[in-house]
DNA sequence: AATTTGACGAAGC
DNA sequence: GGCTTCGCCAAAT
């Protein structure tokens, strides 16, 4: 297991109840900023064995990313059991959502 | 070992 | 706002 993978788990295992992240959030954390594919690829492969809450992961734009209708209906449910409100389309409000890594003082870096 | 793939992201049209 | 192209790199084949 690469060391960016093991990241990206511990990662999302970190992703507290009512909040989201994207892949790019995800990958950028893991030190790879153009990880996002890699995250797919983890999420997909090892959501499974591992206890990650992949229905807490959504894409860029703040929408469910996954293709299988009953896949996306059940992360859908599963927000909204955790008090993230979503869209029929399954979007949700990044800019309420969005799990930030806070800097303590509330100082935002736009780039890094 | 080589090639394709993929729940993405940003930039370009 | 949508569609296409390119980049990215581990996992799957």
């Amino acid at each position: 297991m690469q060391p960016f993978t093991h990241r990206v788990i511990n990662i999302i295992k970190a992703i507290p109840e009512g909040t989201v992240m994207t892949y790019g959030q995800i990958a950028e954390q893991a030190g790879s900023r153009r990880g996002a594919r890699q995250v797919v690829r983890i999420l997909h492969s090892l959501s499974d064995i591992h206890q990650l809450p992949w229905h807490r992961v959504v894409n860029a734009k703040g929408e469910i990313a996954i293709r299988d209708e009953e896949a996306r209906d059940m992360q859908v449910f599963y927000l909204n059991q955790e008090g993230v409100e979503t869209s029929e389309d399954g979007h949700v409000d990044l800019d309420k959502y969005r799990h930030r890594c806070e800097a303590g003082d509330g100082h935002f870096y736009p780039f890094e």
